[in-house]
DNA sequence: TAGTGGTCTAGACCACCCC
DNA sequence: GGGTGGTCTAGACCACTAA
């Protein structure tokens, strides 16, 4: 681990023990320096991700703050959904139900969004998803069959991301999402049990891989009364 | 502007010209830093930002590399809403109704959302606002009294963002939301022109200054059929 | 004016990829 | 082995804040 890292994660428990009150300036970054035994540029940067993460904040000429901690809490509800839902409910029950897996030609909207021919096929696959026995989700994805290579019902049925990251080794680079409120469609009313006039709130998603090729578009609908969308958004200059 | 930044620029724009072009790599940082007269570290903290926002992918090793610019054409729908509607929708006509303008005491939720006390009178702000005559959107919105000093109806009218940023000083941190879809209730059939049995999107936030206070509660509703919630996501490590 | 954070340098060493 | 990007240094200058 890099020496900016070991001193952001140092600094960072300082934080949050209290050894770094709420609303205090901490030592500048000279005296960081020195006390760390690195030079000041390695300080700089290891602040720098404090600052990113919202825990700090600086003011030229005055001095490095903590926060009034306001966007900590809220940091572990921080969704990266190309981790996938696996990823995301590790220590829950998640089941996915498998209710069609096909290989198919796109069409010409899974075209433009997965920046494909139409004669490169995709997969497309639905589940039925549920955390702990009682959150329901349906979700609707698509993925090039080029990039994928060897995906079965079986990874669809566990866990599709494990399998890409894990056996073929590819990295994520992204993700652009559109959440949307939507009225309930037929599908809605028999995999997410839910009832007639009740919204559904759906998470339109193309993911893509470090270098810009997209690897997965997918839609993925929820119960409007079990499930919100979470975004942090900190600022970056100023 | 720093060197970082204009150089930052100028490879910027030299992948928007197709002087570096979609999927190949471009110079190495040694090569870079000679041809712009800097060092090396300079020409990193330039590659960095272009990493921030997706141009650029690099491998330690090989090179870096100009990404299937999936994420760029997308950028331009990223939403900062601390930073209003009126700086989001800037050429389009928006007008703000305000329907209630009010001092009062926080309810118990409102003192958790600001972290205040329940003696510490808040601002309560309901406007219809619309975008180009036709978009509708019903606001409401919850500010500490002694952070906005000075707020008047007219300011709701207009754009209290710019008020507080221009006249105040203040600055904003961050924020944190979250989307939901809800059933319509009597105040959106009436202000959002609704239908009986037509979902809302909602965006409900809590807006941060740089210190971490909050600043802001807010509840944002929608019809369902107008408006999306966009969020763009670039992975940072790997 | 003293002290702070932001930038920048010239050079060094390392981990990694590809030939 | 040669070239790449990632990290780190010791020192310098600047912009800004606060006393």
């Amino acid at each position: 681990m890099a020496k900016y890292e070991e001193i952001s994660n140092k600094v960072r428990e300082r934080i949050y023990s209290g050894e770094y009150p709420i609303d205090s300036m901490i030592p500048d970054q000279n005296s960081l320096a020195r006390a760390f035994g690195v030079s000041r540029m390695t300080i700089k940067k290891a602040l720098d991700i404090l600052a990113m993460e919202g825990l700090i904040y600086r003011q030229r000429g005055a001095g490095t703050f903590v926060t009034k901690t306001a966007l900590r809490n809220e940091r572990d509800s921080a969704v990266d959904e190309y981790d996938g839902l696996s990823t995301q409910m590790k220590g829950r029950k998640l089941v996915s139900k498998s209710i069609e897996f096909a290989v198919e030609f796109p069409t010409p909207l899974i075209q433009k969004k997965l920046m494909i021919e139409e004669n490169e096929p995709v997969y497309k696959i639905v589940r039925q998803r549920s955390v702990d026995d009682d959150l329901l989700i349906l979700e609707e994805t698509y993925m090039p069959a080029k990039l994928v290579p060897g995906l079965s019902r079986k990874h669809a049925e566990s866990s599709i991301y494990a399998y890409i990251k894990g056996e073929l080794g590819l990295e994520f680079g992204g993700a652009f999402r559109q959440i949307h409120a939507d009225k309930p469609k037929e599908y809605d009313l028999l995999y997410l049990n839910c009832r007639e006039g009740d919204p559904v709130l759906e998470v339109e998603q193309v993911v893509y891989l470090k270098d810009g090729r997209p690897m997965e578009y997918s839609k993925s609908r929820n119960r409007f009364d079990t499930r919100s969308y979470n975004v942090i958004d900190i600022k970056k200059d100023n």
